[in-house]
DNA sequence: GTGAAAGCGCTAACAC
DNA sequence: GTGTTAGCGCTTTCAC
């Protein structure tokens, strides 16, 4: 017995007719008669037939596959973009692939590879933190159209969606200066990641505009951006003579230490020093006191990169005129932040 | 210009010999003399031949592609697990296709279908809650290997990668009776899962081991197992007129819940209530107290479900003798249950 | 309205 | 050691 899978071939015999009638009837085709469409589809559903994809990929020279390469799964914002690629790929009758670098360039590259041998139609991507250099990536955008999220470069002239860092930045500052904070830290990204230097970059820019200084101590670095970076951090501004009594870090992770540090302080949140955070990760509701930080729209951020990638998938001429869509970031204020 | 895309037809045509020569020359075939193999390498390196996939698979009917449908991305666990599916399936030179259900039965029909419309060469699963009837999965098992895991029925005879909730449920509840708990509660999980019910089992055994009552009032079902259901079962538990001293519950996220109530109530973690979760979900060591918890292996749960999915392609003989692989977990003691 | 034939890119039996 | 041929399953041009 030979592979159980049923082949249109397989149906056109049964029937007494040729493969290529069958296959017209299956793809309802406008020649075929309504009578030998009803036998044919009939038949196929009787023998449970289904058509191979990859036969199909290979004659039409696309997969309707649509590749998404990311630095981690297991990060909350990673996942919720992804969940919203799927969404609209699903919908739009794409099937999604996705590969996770682990933030390392050597297997971004083998991976950008391997995809691009699977024949995508497209990519999605967003780099690895150790990228420096696009050489594959612009390889494939001579191909298949790509689109990047939430990482950005000048060097790809490509569709690419991000959020507003600069105003999520400039929004939680200034939530903290209407609390009536004087000094207000910062526990900082890598500045080579836009995202790093634009949420510094809103910080400085509102405490400017509130005619407040910009105070170089109350810079910290959190590069990694982890927990014990936070805490250590923290630490730090707490030895200062004067120590804040604010601060906004760039992401939620880090805001996690910086509270452990303040609460084993013996210091109260928001009292003495009041804390917003950056992306909403699940737990920033469930900690006590509850976080208030910058949510991203991942979601949303997956919706947008595959609709805009599928729409160069459907018309190449958009493929000439890339768009760099900013989503809104949308301040959560909870209690860590709020002396009212 | 076509395609742009090199073919061993072109390598063939350039170096005037013949495709198949080619073929094998790439695939490093012993027949082929040494100076051939490295003109064609030579050749295919500076045209930047590379293999058409899609191609390849039609020819050899395998895709060495590994099909994963899981119910949702954004859980952490399942993330950790695709992580250690990936891993593995990476180094044995698969490639990996996800489907989320969003916990769907329909869509995990269709998903399943599609997957197997792709051809890929196994699958890996942990279905939806929704899911009763498993007639999809029966067909997928008569064609491909099928592997399940986390959430496993008897009504597939394929192999199956769990976690040891019982010996989990056991291990914790030992662990808060040893902390002089008298009085446990349970915070449950639903029972048509195994999962759930295994916890609780190990949850009434255990008491009974130690010669200790089970109260069914100690016992409330938090079947969607988020924060709100954990912090209402826990205020009803409070209101008890003899509250319990510990609570042993289903998940993390029903863990936060019950400590929110609890702090509301004025007592204390774990002087008076102590707690214990269930999944090690990355925010419980970042709560206050920290939580201790089972953790369930999710990066090794991934890894056994591909290893033994690849075995099972490799080995056919293998899909007749299914595993049941029975993973520990890890009793992980912080702060909310020490009472030293 | 339907069939025959060719070809997508690759590989493996079979020749020599 | 290399070429010829055929075929994986499907679709589509070209016939009739």
């Amino acid at each position: 017995m030979k592979s159980s899978q049923v082949t249109i071939k397989d149906l056109a015999k049964t029937l007494g007719i040729s493969p290529s009638t069958v296959s017209r009837a299956l793809n309802d085709h406008p020649d075929i008669s309504p009578e030998t469409k009803k036998e044919v589809n009939d038949l196929a559903k009787k023998l449970n037939y289904e058509p191979n994809v990859v036969a199909q990929n290979l004659r039409s020279q696309k997969t309707n596959t649509i590749g998404v390469i990311i630095p981690e799964i297991v990060h909350f914002f990673f996942s919720t973009v992804i969940s919203g690629i799927e969404e609209v790929a699903y919908k739009a009758g794409y099937t999604v692939m996705f590969c996770q670098t682990s933030e390392s360039y050597e297997r971004e590259v083998k991976d950008t590879k391997a995809l691009l041998n699977q024949r995508i139609d497209g990519l999605i991507v967003s780099f690895s933190k150790e990228t420096q250099n696009f050489e594959h990536f612009q390889e494939v955008s001579k191909k298949i159209p790509l689109v990047l999220f939430d990482r950005e470069t000048d060097e790809l002239n490509v569709s690419k969606i991000v959020v507003d860092d600069y105003d999520g930045a400039a929004m939680a500052t200034q939530h903290l200066i209407n609390q009536k904070s004087e000094r207000i830290a910062h526990l900082a990204g890598p500045d080579n990641l836009t995202i790093g230097a634009e949420r510094k970059r809103g910080y400085e820019d509102t405490l400017r505009k509130n005619n407040m200084k910009v105070n170089p101590d109350y810079i910290l670095p959190c590069f990694k951006g982890n927990l014990e970076e936070g805490f250590h951090a923290m630490q730090r501004l707490l030895d200062l003579p004067t120590p804040p009594d604010a601060v906004f870090c760039t992401n939620d992770t880090a805001a996690m230490g910086a509270m452990k540090a303040i609460k084993e302080a013996g210091l109260e949140i928001p009292k003495d020093i009041a804390l917003v955070g950056f992306s909403n990760w699940q737990f920033s509701s469930l900690i006590e006191p509850q976080l208030t930080t910058v949510a991203q729209p991942g979601v949303d951020m997956g919706r947008a990169a595959a609709k805009r990638l599928i729409a160069e998938l459907k018309d190449k001429e958009l493929r000439e005129q890339p768009i760099r869509q900013v989503l809104k970031t949308d301040l959560i204020i909870r209690k860590s932040s709020k002396r009212s």
